[in-house]
DNA sequence: TTGAAAGCGATACCAA
DNA sequence: TTGGTATCGCTTTCAA
């Protein structure tokens, strides 16, 4: 039998609260009678109040979750999530706080279920599919949480930490048009739920499924309507699951057509990154070079060589955690928006002459 | 105030019993009854049975945790560590535990109370330093861990799981005695604690503070020793922190003397990696080349072209989790040593007749 | 400075 | 199938 507080009070001879008092206030005894309680304590085995017996009696856990809309092992595998989570972390580790990563089951009723189970005092969503249902149940629960992803029916007191995900993505499809290119694919992660690997044809990016991909693709297509090419002139292509595999099969046969894009712009950097495998196993004879954009700046980005929009990852977790630890008074402050950058790199260039 | 299971019990008229079962044991009532209760919790806004209260009631939490005896940054810094986190996340996802990253602060003292405070099962223990103070805790608490440091202690029943760090090293160092070398810097991390970083003397490998780099310096040594190089003919170098630039810290000027080491031996990718670094901003003229080897196989390290021993990252979390979530029943099963391999590239070569 | 008593919110046994 | 009752281990007024 493991002992207990009321253990260590019997030892001593005094009562629980006191023995209480000796960890959590210990200005509510003397020296003396303290050391002799932990002194008990120690003879006893006795590790401490019980942490969870602890919260249930204090109503707060002590701890941040973390919540990936998806399976856990994206969080360690997507570089721009393992660099939002070590910011988080950074912020957590300040507040003496800590982090429960919360994986969530593929069945509905069991994902809520998980999200309900969580013992926490609040959570960082990190939206990578849908996640109104997750948010439901954290307001239920009476819980804070900070979201990444813009919504649209967010209320003014929602905290939040993310980019102008339009004005961004605009930045590097203007650069791109810049460049004189006309034919262009548009590549992104979640533009339908369910969709698989490849050409879509929607009627407009305002009927894309994900907000964060809908920002993107409109600030694309923002780019592309001024040197008047429409949505309709536009390829749209399909990568669920966000990987560099994904991005291979969207793009597979995209440049085998008689007039295949002479542009990627891609919604990740990790998107981007695939297709440039792709283009780089494409030695079948000379072949005109194909321009392509990624987005986030991840590590890896600068070792290809890739163009992409920098924002700025740790940052947004450290901020997000920050957000949720200690809110600021100020309403507004609860609404944050990073700053973004075009980083040109060699992955574009001007459109070759045929 | 919240609704709590006592408020949905009084809504529908039943005793609290009857709704938590409803939600625990549903073939503790007829289905009419549970729909009924179901609704009326959502009619009320009831989000469930609160967490905490359960696992107190329980006895258990549905978490483990994960310990870095370091800043907590290590663990989505270092990128060994994060691909060691998405194993451990993979088998808790699919065991639905969650992970608890637990950062510890500087001080002793309250390093141990947050290990005493950890809402937590069971621990995985990623050691960086020195973790007996957190295995004391642990004990203590009377909660299961996995280690993946070899301690010499450790008792037949401790879950392990780990290579052969000598064997492993060896296999490295006899590649690099087998090339010709002799002139040769072995560099680590933890070497002493609170060492600097920089050259390092010792009597022997059995000298050095934490077990790992122990294990891999030894191993390190035995290949020299047959070739007629003994440990005092060897440099040894200090690299706090395992990253780059502790790398890069710990040898500079090294090849700046008369009779410069030909091969590095670092004790990780991330310090092989470093020293790379270094060696190639010396363009003050055409220096002889030196080779350079790793340690995990990371996977900056294959377009590095460093040679190294490969470990299996991720294997190694996941096994330590499942080691936590399912122990075998077979005792020696308890200890788990994970194959390693040398894999060769271009980082090392022959001796550079000078 | 110390102690007595009242929960925190739920679960599980056992009886009905 | 359902409900009563006794905990789980601790914290926190409040009174002494």
């Amino acid at each position: 039998m493991k002992p207990t507080l009321q253990a260590v009070a019997d030892a001593v001879g005094v009562s629980r609260s006191t023995v209480s008092n000796a960890y959590s206030r210990p200005d509510q005894l003397s020296a003396a009678l303290r050391e002799r309680i932990l002194d008990a304590a120690r003879q006893l085995g006795y590790p401490g109040p019980n942490p969870t017996a602890r919260s249930l009696r204090r109503g707060f856990v002590g701890s941040i979750g973390v919540l990936f809309t998806s399976q856990l092992s994206y969080a360690f595998t997507d570089p721009f999530a393992v660099r939002f989570l070590a910011g988080v972390g950074e912020a957590a580790e300040r507040h003496g706080t800590s982090m429960l990563l919360v994986p969530l089951p593929q069945a509905q009723t069991d994902a809520r279920r998980a999200v309900e189970n969580a013992a926490v005092d609040g959570f960082c969503v990190y939206c990578v599919a849908d996640e109104e249902w997750a948010l439901d149940v954290i307001r239920a629960r009476g819980l804070p949480y900070v979201s990444t992803a813009p919504r649209d029916d967010a209320g003014a007191d929602e905290r939040f930490v993310g980019i102008d995900e339009r004005a961004a993505a605009y930045s590097a499809a203007a650069h791109v048009a810049g460049l004189g290119h006309r034919r262009v694919a548009l590549l992104a992660d979640a533009v339908l739920p369910d969709a698989p690997a490849g050409p879509l044809t929607l009627s407009g990016p305002q009927e894309v499924w994900h907000p964060t991909t809908r920002g993107r693709l409109t600030g694309f297509a923002d780019a592309f309507a001024e040197v008047g090419v429409d949505w309709a002139g536009l390829t749209l292509l399909n990568a669920p699951g966000n990987s560099r595999r994904a991005a291979a099969a969207a793009v597979a046969g995209l440049f085998d057509g008689p007039a295949p894009p002479t542009a990627v712009l891609a919604g990740s950097d990790v998107l981007a990154l695939g297709v440039l495998d792709v283009l780089a196993q494409r030695s079948d004879g000379p072949v005109p070079p194909v321009s392509v954009t990624g987005f986030d700046d991840v590590p890896e980005a600068a070792a290809a060589g890739l163009t992409t929009v920098r924002q700025p990852a740790k940052e947004k977790g450290r901020i997000a955690a920050e957000l949720l630890l200690d809110p600021p008074a100020d309403a507004a402050a609860n609404h944050v928006l990073l700053p973004t950058a075009l980083v040109v790199r060699t992955s574009t260039g001007p459109v070759p002459r045929s």
